[in-house]
DNA sequence: TAGATTGTTAATCGATTAACAATC
DNA sequence: TAGATTGTTAATCGATTAACAATC
């Protein structure tokens, strides 16, 4: 039925559409055309109106797209017109941060449980959400249907709750410590490594940066 | 002197090889072939070859490379073997997470100052750094040699906090905000938008995925 | 209608991969 | 020497961009 792949490129564009048109519906902005989006996302309109057409024809030549049906038609591509529970592993800084990222992905797609190996943090209340030991993890996976699994644990432990995760039939992974994790094949697993993000901005630093 | 214009895929995956040979290193291997890397990290290994060449001859025909020469080599063409500071402003959970990174960063990139508009915030200590208002950004960048901004605040600030990190003279920035920022073009910005990274996984999930 | 902008094809550009001589 | 693996060129593959007919 749709035999073309659509690179992965081009998928990880489609959020950034997403989230731009929101905030046009949010100004109340009816229309916008691929030159607009364009400008505003640093992006060949030309690669956008291809992005787009890869799904269906979605604006009106010579007007432009309209907001509120993009939105929905995106929503719609990424599956996020469906719910989508995600699981999160590691009740750290970084999983309390992410555990408020909530209310930006509102949608379907929700973290609906959070993890961790510390006795102690049991119980611990984040948002709505209870801290539940790591050995709950197969069992909640299954019940509340968890399809993501987030990893923000310490990097030693980071592969450990991996295997947890897949062993528990998870069908994608996204990974916040800074280590390579072997996942078998067919589990997506997406890095999210601030680390190696830093480093590789060292490469554009002007050398012998002292000024003054 | 090098007139060959590096991709920015190149310089992403730099961090990636450090990353693991700092692994080997630990383990203390003493070599490793491209083969063996493209193995560990899912790439082709004439492309880690070619990726290492742009640089310099760093490996042995029938040998490899050496695990702590090519460690040396990487860091200093990502610029690691001088000192590198960071400032961030969003001494919030995502903030003090990632300050709790610092120790994967070591070598010569350091986050040196935290900023937070909450006065409630100020004084409070995150490791070894104190929290500073954000009206003493400018001064501090200068003071302390800041070249890195990351921002952690939340979505509706992260425009303003770039634009005073512009002003003092910032010259890159990792925007964690789920906002496109405008910056001028000198600037180099990285986003590491983790609801971007979210919705894009959503796309390559089954549908009807209820199992059971 | 005239002006604007899409969807799409063709052209370009760049990145990845294969192949192999050089050599450890 | 024989086997292994680099550095590098050439071939392939894929993604981006330009261009334009279709049409609102």
């Amino acid at each position: 039925m749709k035999p073309i792949k659509i690179s992965e490129a081009v998928v990880r564009r489609l959020p950034v559409y997403l989230q731009y048109l929101n905030e046009l519906s949010k100004r109340e902005v009816q229309t916008v055309s691929s030159q607009d989006l364009g400008h505003k996302l640093d992006l060949n309109p030309a690669q956008i109106r291809k992005d787009l057409a890869y799904f269906g024809e979605f604006g009106r030549k010579g007007v432009g797209y309209d907001v509120t049906y993009l939105i929905e038609k995106i929503r719609q591509i990424l599956k996020l017109d469906q719910p989508l529970n995600v699981g999160l592993v590691g009740a750290g800084n970084l999983g309390h941060a992410l555990c408020n990222y909530n209310k930006y992905l509102k949608d379907n797609m929700k973290i609906v449980a959070v993890f961790d190996a510390d006795p102690h943090k049991y119980g611990e209340r984040i948002n709505n959400l209870i801290v539940q030991p790591t050995s709950e993890l197969a069992r909640l996976v299954q019940e509340l249907n968890i399809r993501i699994g987030i990893i923000t644990v310490p990097a030693p432990e980071a592969q450990n709750v991996a295997n947890h995760f897949v062993e528990a039939g998870i069908e994608a992974l996204l990974n916040f410590a800074p280590v390579i994790l072997k996942v078998p094949d067919e589990i997506r697993i997406h890095h999210a490594d601030f680390t190696t993000e830093l480093l590789s901005l060292a490469y554009y630093m002007e050398t012998g940066g002292e000024h003054a």
